[in-house]
DNA sequence: GATAATTAGTAACATATGTTACCATTAAGT
DNA sequence: ACTTAATGGTAACATATGTTACTAATTATC
């Protein structure tokens, strides 16, 4: 355990990009984000968002627009525009919603059904790929490690 | 240890997007970036690539873009616009480079170290916090996940 | 129960980013 | 040495994204 009052090695060293985790973290989610990208763009002609929305409304069925969004991480301009190109391909259907007459409820189209239904497959095969360059313990790690951060960086960015 | 010819429990439940690591990955990285640019360009007017350049000058001095460009994850385009932009509010000195009169060679002008030296430390703060949700041994684990992964998903990527 | 405040969604504009093609310079092939 | 290929960089165009402001519907307040 280190005297807190000591600057930290990290400190001493001064500020190298190439070790600064939200940097590593930001290099890192990108080469990623492209491993599945490949299968959802070139095979599928998807956007991230459009896909982000195929795979919530797959496992999740039919439900207002507004809570897709908030699952998929989307706000409602980016799910406004994804929404009318993938009405475009017919792969979701979007209906006004009769409980709340604001709101779009969405649902897959047997054509949406049928694209996540083959995109899915892909995906999870990508990740067990990725994972399978940790061990067990590590993926586990993994996991908490990233609900931690993430619970600390949005208290942090919600303050503001 | 499980039989590799059963389905995992991740592949058991379908495709979850909540629990799908590439996205989670992606949310996470998202809002770590937004916590530390509240920093550059809340208080200093950057964006990420005007601030990742600045701050790989401010570690390692004058050197040719395009070297730059590789550390900080730019590609060419990146770099000649945010460039112009550095230039323009006289943070960076772009010099063509004698030594190959194709490129430039960067440096930071004394407004830009200024800059830098405001920066970093309060970056630096940053990240401290984020990682201080984090026991020593999982600051440890993420550098060697995040190594691996990166491995694992450029390996992938520089296939195809 | 009228009025104000909030919410879901979209339009329209500004800005940013990706893409293609090009110029200038250097390196390679013959 | 002359031609071809490769490299660093930029221009110009298309596309995507963020931002502001607006509409329509709902909820809260008095």
């Amino acid at each position: 355990m280190s005297d807190p009052r000591q600057p930290t090695r990290r400190q001493a060293t001064g500020f190298d990009l190439s070790q600064f985790i939200p940097y590593r973290l930001a290099v890192l989610a990108d080469e990623i984000s492209q491993t599945i990208a490949q299968v959802y763009v070139d095979q599928f002609d998807l956007t991230r968002h459009e896909w982000r929305i195929l795979a919530w409304l797959g496992k999740h069925r039919s439900m207002p627009a507004k809570d897709v969004g908030r699952n998929a991480g989307l706000d409602k301009m980016q799910m406004s525009r994804a929404l009318a190109r993938l009405e475009d391909k017919k792969l979701v259907a979007v209906e006004r919603d009769e409980e709340d007459r604001r709101g779009n409820v969405l649902g897959l189209t047997r054509q949406g059904r049928a694209t996540y239904d083959r995109i899915a497959p892909l995906a999870l095969a990508r990740e067990e790929y990725l994972l399978s360059a940790l061990t067990v313990e590590e993926v586990a790690a993994l996991d908490t490690i990233m609900a931690k951060l993430l619970r600390q960086a949005s208290a942090l960015n919600d303050k503001s």
